[in-house]
RNA sequence: GGGCGUGUAGCUCAGUGGGAGAGCGCUGCCCUUACAAGGCAGAUGUCGCAGGUUCAAUCCCUGCCACGCCCACCA
């Protein structure tokens, strides 16, 4: 296609084709990879890897996006970047998946199925979704050097995982343990701390008694979960507590199974809650669970692994907990053993991924000592090593950190890193290794098993800044740069996962490498509905990043996204909001076809003599570079975003382009050319500035106004603020021009004068270059606000009989009039603005009649209000004088 | 209970110790040859409430109210 060409097509941008196409390019050209640039830096973000449990949803494509821009940003800055992609294998979230697909297509479960058949299962489930996400990430116009993909269950990826795991092991830090932990009953899987979400349950107390043997005392116990107790293995009461400190020692009896049990003392026991008897089950309870520690108590679990009640349910065997529970307090009253129930709203725990409700089990299970690595984590951060943006997530780092529990890694079941320990049959050893035994290391025995239990998905991914980059193997880290790109620059990640994971690779990467993994983390916001709602299946709010592709095209998508992330928590995602930024890519459009038919007369370099117009628009282009890349510093693009908006929009579009249109119809050739030249200067810049953002439309244009020598936009150097090309003076004039076409237009506004009507205007200022300013810019009164006659003269001078104005600090407007109008309306508005301007005056006067104010204030800000005060009085002064003559 | 955070225009949100802002929406006028996915002009706020510090507070401090998120024990 020729510039030509392009006047003749649709006034609307589709992007559909444009982004296909120049993906492709980017894509067979290998731009994608990391290439040396003139910084001779290197820049690296590791990709968070989704997880392969389905497609992409709102909040990746803001991940995409807010990397991608960042990569490209530096590319284009000169830095050999690397952006690696990958995917996650999201242990019990993906298995989970695939088993709920199995029992509704085949209406059967994973133990219908060997491990090894159940596995293939999940695995073709990777391939499908995989393929599938690549795919998404590319439509939004991600840039990662693909070739660099990897997926946390690679051999790659494993051999990392259990060459750690055998360090961490032969240290002891790895540890076997019984332990109380979460059990997921439906995933039937020990799941970690952090995977429990605790909700709001209305329960009861219920309140029982129990006998203390050799005694009539009745122990009153109130507890929300009478089920237990048939794993109650102690009675506590606080041995401070007056009331039944005498029976610390005896024993008591419990209902039903009618076991004896130590009544024992423990300061946990809060004397104000409940009865101040608590019953002990430290199979099931975490703070009993920790009692029993202290006192040495039996442990004894009365549930199986899918939540029913076991053989030591007596009757109750084989009941889930909530059942048993109504059936046991049934017993109780038949045994006069109940007092009575009160309503009790309490937390309970909750699987994030089942929604099953989670029991806590003691039972035998892997464990990493987490306490000296997490302090290490905490040094990295405090000490600067690594930083946050926005800092205040340093907090939510350092809550869990500074307080850390070792971390259970086992998990039951089957997608994932199997644990590499193995058991031999005929001696008893048990050893972690990196490779697959078949044989005992000590006894030679043949008969050994490795640990069934995979390990939890978090542990791969804390590796994961290292596994990419080819760790553990020499020659992977060579062919991979690892030298070059560890520690890598930057984190881009949700506030979500910054216990999951960040704290993980921080401990983890560390301990393994002595170097802490990122310089900077960048937490995003989360993406939620318009209404600031999470975006969830059941309220089917969400929002499908291909859809809106589709609809608004990628730029716009991630123009939009971008333009919502600074440093807030939350991003509310309103269609709407990506309409209207599908409107600016638009615009971006139709200001390229204005320009294009003049490209041929415009020279590849800046002109020497510019004009006041270009010297203030190139100095507002200079501003707006300088501002791009400052807040693209502190990841603010927001900032960025709405920096080069206003200026295409309000400065570039509004006046600049409206300003050109007479020269480049205009005879005077040089001129027309110059003012070519600066137009395609400008644009240059602006689609430069804003590949990083909207690299489609950026890309496409740049083959228009590249020169012949210029490398694709993608690569081409980004614009640097240049200290040369800062003209204030000319700013100021076209500001104060500008305000004076504005209020011309406000004139013939409220004189409802039509728009193709000329007018004639006088101006009156006493600044003798700002005169002489307008003077010249004749033709810019014509054209932007149909001014026939333009007088400009000083205030000196007299007054127009008839006509409407408006006073600015710096010149009075007036619109001469032909016939009489009726200036009542006139009248009210100066009088209004007269209002208005003294009411600001006088509160400038009270500042400057205050003696404090004078003394304390800092010189430059009792300049600033003299002055404004000064401005102000002269506007004053004007409208009066105007207002004087209208009423006579 | 502990922590973090939020409360600014109808909506979504920036913002700063010294003149309250943007986008969208809204009102009026315009199909002006880059763009009606457009242009021009315009309206809109007790900056959550109450105190305090300061010459000066939307901004800093304290308390309160409302809301959100995270962590953690509640038998």
């Amino acid at each position: 296609m020729t510039t030509t060409d392009l006047n003749n097509i649709s006034t609307t941008y589709s992007p559909n084709d444009v982004e296909a196409k120049w993906y492709k390019t980017w894509e067979d050209g290998k731009y994608f990879k990391p290439k040396p640039g003139k910084t001779g830096e290197s820049y690296c973000i590791i990709m968070p890897p989704p997880n392969v449990t389905g497609i992409l949803h709102a909040g990746h494509a803001l991940d995409v996006t807010t990397q991608d821009t960042l990569i490209r940003w530096k590319r284009m800055k000169g830095y050999e970047t690397l952006w690696l992609p990958g995917m996650d294998h999201a242990g019990i979230a993906t298995q989970s998946v695939v088993e709920k697909k199995v029992q509704k297509e085949e209406g059967k479960t994973r133990n219908d199925y060997t491990r090894e058949e159940f596995l293939e299962k999940i695995w073709k489930w990777k391939e499908e979704y995989g393929g599938i996400i690549a795919k998404q990430q590319r439509v939004m116009g991600a840039s990662p050097d693909w070739d660099y993909s990897m997926f946390t269950m690679d051999p790659e990826a494993n051999e990392a995982v259990r060459k750690v795991f055998v360090q961490l092991y032969n240290e002891g830090l790895i540890y076997q343990s019984d332990y109380i932990i979460n059990w997921d009953p439906v995933l039937q899987s020990a799941i970690s701390d952090a995977e429990v979400e605790h909700q709001e349950v209305q329960g009861a107390f219920y309140h029982l008694t129990y006998k203390v043997k050799d005694s009539d005392v009745l122990l009153e116990i109130a507890t929300t979960r009478p089920e237990t107790l048939l794993g109650d293995t102690a009675v506590a009461v606080n041995p401070n507590d007056e009331r039944f400190a005498h029976l610390i020692g005896k024993k008591a009896i419990v209902p039903i199974c009618n076991r004896e049990i130590p009544i024992i003392g423990d300061e946990h026991v809060d004397i104000e809650v409940g009865t101040g008897c608590l019953k002990v089950t430290p199979g099931h309870d975490f703070n009993d669970f920790e009692i029993g520690r202290r006192h040495n108590l039996e442990i004894i679990n009365i549930i199986n692994k899918d939540g029913t009640l076991n053989d030591l349910g007596l009757e109750f065997k084989g009941m889930a907990c909530k059942t048993a529970r109504n059936h046991i307090v049934e017993k109780l009253k038949d045994l006069g053993q109940f007092v009575k129930q009160e309503d009790h709203v309490h937390s309970v725990g909750h699987g994030d991924r089942s929604k099953a409700i989670i029991e806590p089990m003691v039972s035998k299970q892997w464990f990493l000592d987490v306490q000296d690595m997490a302090g290490v984590a905490v040094d990295g951060v405090e000490k600067g090593e690594t930083t946050f943006y926005p800092k205040q997530w340093e907090n939510t780092y350092f809550s869990w950190l500074k307080e850390p529990r070792n971390w259970c890694i086992s998990r039951q079941l089957w997608w994932g890193h199997q644990i590499p320990v193995f058991y031999c049959g005929d001696c008893d050893h048990n050893w972690a290794s990196e490779i697959d035994e078949t044989k005992c290391a000590k006894c030679s025995s043949e008969n050994i098993k490795q640990d069934p239990d995979v390990l939890d998905t978090w542990f791969s991914s804390g590796l994961w800044p290292m596994t990419t980059l080819g760790w553990p193997n020499k020659e992977r880290m060579e062919e991979r740069g690892y030298d070059k790109f560890f520690p890598t620059t930057c984190l881009v990640t949700g506030f979500d996962i910054i216990f999951f994971w960040v704290a993980r690779m921080m401990m983890m990467t560390h301990k393994i490498s002595g170097k802490k993994p990122f310089k900077d983390i960048y937490i995003h916001a989360l993406v939620r509905d318009k209404q600031g709602r999470k975006m969830s299946k059941s309220l089917n709010n969400g929002i499908d990043p291909l859809d809106m592709v589709e609809q608004y095209g990628a730029d716009a998508f991630r123009f939009t996204l971008a333009a919502g992330s600074g440093y807030n928590r939350g991003l509310n995602l309103d269609p709407e909001r990506i309409g209207g930024y599908r409107n600016f890519i638009n615009k971006i459009w139709n200001a390229f076809r204005f320009i294009s038919p003049f490209l041929a007369n415009a020279k590849a370099e800046l002109p020497k003599d510019l004009d006041q117009q270009e010297k203030w628009i190139i100095s507002e282009l200079n501003s707006v570079t300088k501002e791009m890349n400052s807040s693209m510093e502190e990841y603010r693009y927001d900032d960025s975003c709405s920096a080069i908006y206003s200026f295409v929009y309000d400065k570039f579009c509004s006046w600049f382009i409206e300003l050109s249109k007479n020269i480049l119809h205009g005879d005077d050739k040089a001129a027309m050319e110059r003012r070519a030249s600066v137009l395609k200067y400008c644009y240059k810049d602006i689609v430069a500035l804003l590949h990083p953002f909207t690299p489609f439309i950026t890309e496409e244009l740049w083959g228009y106004l590249k020169e012949e020598d210029d490398k694709l936009l993608i690569v081409h150097d980004y614009p640097e603020f240049n200290e040369e090309l800062d003209y204030a003076k000319d700013q100021d004039f076209m500001n104060k021009f500008i305000e004076v076409i504005t209020s011309i237009r406000n004139l013939r506004s409220s004189l409802n004068i039509k728009p193709k009507e000329e007018v004639n205007v006088s101006l009156f200022s006493d600044q003798e270059d700002l005169v002489e300013f307008f003077k010249a810019s004749k033709h810019g009164f014509a054209d932007l606000a149909k001014v026939k006659d333009l007088k400009v003269l000083p205030k000196s001078a007299q007054r127009p009989e008839k006509a409407v104005m408006k006073a600015m600090t710096h010149t009075e407007a007036f619109l001469i009039l032909d016939g009489a109008i009726d200036l009542t309306e006139q009248i009210q508005k100066l009088e209004k603005d007269l209002g208005k301007t003294n009411k600001e005056i006088e509160k400038l006067d009270k500042k400057l009649s205050n003696e404090k104010f004078i003394s304390n204030a800092k010189p430059e800000v009792i300049d600033k209000v003299k002055s404004e005060h000064a401005e102000l009085s002269e506007k004053v002064k004007s409208i009066n004088e105007s207002l004087k003559n209208f009423k006579s």
